[in-house]
DNA sequence: TAGCGTTGTCCACAAGCGTTGGCCTACAGG
DNA sequence: CCTGTAGGCCAACGCTTGTGGACAACGCTA
């Protein structure tokens, strides 16, 4: 899907990374809607029109900008027990250091595509972890969409949100709260 | 703040009303930026500039559009040991009957107003409630809002994003599930 | 019946949006 | 050196948005 050959290095690569750098922090900060074109291109000091001969349009532009891999670790490497731990530990890792999935949360409130998008980001990633932890594998889609509401419910409330009290708490204590209400529902009978 | 008078019906109560219907609808299916007040006034079967007469802007018309209650029971009702599926049943009930919720979910995303009045609304009516049940009051926001990010994490994949494991997923199972949690945040010693 | 405040409609405005096409500049390959 | 082509800017388009003002129908009261 994605072209990465390396070759050809163009003359304007500088340019387009500095749109998709702009983009990011807007669509982060802005959703997508406020977000404009004019805006991001403003931040990036170039003229609108290059964002559309780069991206094509709007939602190319938010494509690209929010190709995002987890960079979850590889399903075999988890051990059972330490899973939760592990998965909320990543996770707050990778919200500290990269608004794009920030971004990525505030366009999927507001638009279809977004949704979608984020829904095949974490069926992708984090299913396929489920399915190699959980006792039951036909429960793995619940059991990670459970796991997914507790992680982005913290993402929610502390990076969009911003409750006070949710921006306040240190890292580790989120960890400790919350890597253990991950690991039951990952790991832990079905409660019915 | 609120004339809640309810003398001198006006004859354009029912105009009124329909507005403030389209709006909930609109702001819950679209977000703030999404709904305009045209697609509103459409839906109302009125002209946009009435909307603009009655709640003087945009703003105005969310702000009377999202005057929610979460109607959380006294706290003094609660029992400290049920206090989590109780939350968790009454957040279901009321997310499941009304579309408000969902709006406001949708708008606090994008818009920074929405953020806020979201902030509010937690912190005036589940803050008490935590401070009531969890053991030591100084670290009553703290857990409230890991109770918050649990029950909006469901909200927002459920309800905003719509996972498909998490809309399939029964009332009774959530609760199930998500009880012992929030049960944890609210009343288990600090885990540091 | 005359007068008046309320309700509602129509129309227009200014601003901002995504998007397009044309034009100039400067570099790369021969 | 000369020329083709990619990079970049400018101005403009068509459209939608929030908003406000002018004006017609209605119902009440005197």
């Amino acid at each position: 899907m994605n072209e990465s050959k390396p070759r050809t290095p163009r003359r304007s690569d500088a340019t387009r990374t500095a749109i998709l750098e702009a983009a990011r922090e807007r669509f982060a900060a802005d959703g997508y809607d406020r977000a404009t074109i004019r805006a991001i291109a403003r931040d990036a000091n170039i003229d609108p029109s290059m964002v559309m001969r780069y991206y094509g349009n709007k939602e190319g532009l938010f494509a690209a900008a929010v190709a995002i891999d987890l960079e979850l670790p590889d399903p075999a490497a988890v051990s059972r027990d330490t899973a939760g731990q592990a998965l909320v530990t990543h996770f707050l890792t990778m919200w500290e250091k990269n608004e794009v999935l920030t971004a990525l949360l505030r366009v999927g409130a507001t638009n279809e595509a977004g949704a979608e998008r984020m829904q095949g980001i974490f069926a992708d990633q984090l299913l396929p972890l489920a399915r190699r932890v959980c006792p039951d594998p036909e429960q793995a889609p619940a059991r990670a969409a459970l796991a997914s509401s507790q992680l982005l419910g913290l993402a929610l409330t502390r990076y969009v949100l911003r409750f006070p009290p949710a921006v306040a708490l240190s890292p580790e204590e989120i960890v400790a709260w919350l890597a253990p209400t991950v690991q039951r529902y990952l790991t832990a009978p079905h409660p019915a």
